[in-house]
DNA sequence: TCTGAAATCAGAATGGT
DNA sequence: ACCATTCTGATTTCAGA
């Protein structure tokens, strides 16, 4: 991993469409070595894949929770419980982190209904968690998660 | 938008690299219908771009945070302060939320210095901040946020 | 709006350094 | 590991339905 790695990396994240040959111009390398390049840095795992950005609002997904969660003190129910809150639909992100909160859980719903039904209700039937505390997102101000290297 | 082309975001937003022959021969289309979908689909913002899709680890981005922030009331506080937290460097999530807390901030770091460095400190003299409580991240159970659609 | 065919262009493969 | 060239196949374009 050197200099000419990252730079194609950063390329890479901002838009995959970029042509062995632009992305060549730009770092002053042959097309044929950025391929090389490329193909490396894929086998080896450093890009995972390659994947299209779609626009939540335009599927109508602008309900979006964010919630903070204690699991009750037990065996297995801090591992337990993490799957299970993956598995929700609509959640996209879960986290696992120390202190007065043990979970983190990052959803999308396209309405209120849609979010009480599939995200609260099933929250409130897991006997793991001791309290929750779920936030309406009003702004996302930021969100590119895709963002990695700067 | 029908269900021909939720069905070619479905796919693209799992891997954007199938080809458009593939993908006709997937939903029973011809390539060229596919095509014409997908620049129908671009130009309404409906797909947002194309990305490589980095992996963290690989590039020893494993000192994850999420900071739950509480602004001081005042005017224009809040907005100053939600694009002040999204500039931070390693920073790609905020989200501005009603309730206890007025922001949640997603960010990563390749270490406790550089965690301490680029975001802590510079947290730290920001005047619109009430308080702040920064979790440290053990495990990632879900991070997935290009999926939207199911 | 959709599609088939043709033209163009980008990426993969090859082989020499 | 790097790079020029060749080859293959994917994308773009365009005209007709």
């Amino acid at each position: 991993m050197d200099e000419i790695d990252i730079n194609i990396l950063k390329l890479l994240q901002k838009n995959a469409k970029y042509s062995l040959e632009e992305i060549g111009e730009e770092l002053k390398i042959p097309k044929s070595t950025v391929a090389y390049r490329i193909k490396r840095l894929e086998s080896l795992g450093i890009i995972k894949g390659y994947y299209a950005q779609i626009d939540p609002n335009a599927l109508n997904l602008d309900y979006v929770v964010i919630s903070l969660i204690k699991a009750k003190y037990g065996k297995d129910y801090h591992v337990n419980l993490g799957s299970k809150l993956a598995e929700l639909p609509g959640v996209w992100g879960v986290y696992f982190v120390l202190g007065e909160i043990d979970f983190i859980v990052m959803a999308r719903y396209r309405n209120r209904e849609e979010f009480m039904r599939n995200f609260l209700e099933k929250l409130m039937n897991m006997p793991e968690i001791e309290r929750s505390n779920t936030q309406v997102v009003v702004k996302i101000i930021k969100e590119s998660p895709n963002m990695v290297i700067w």
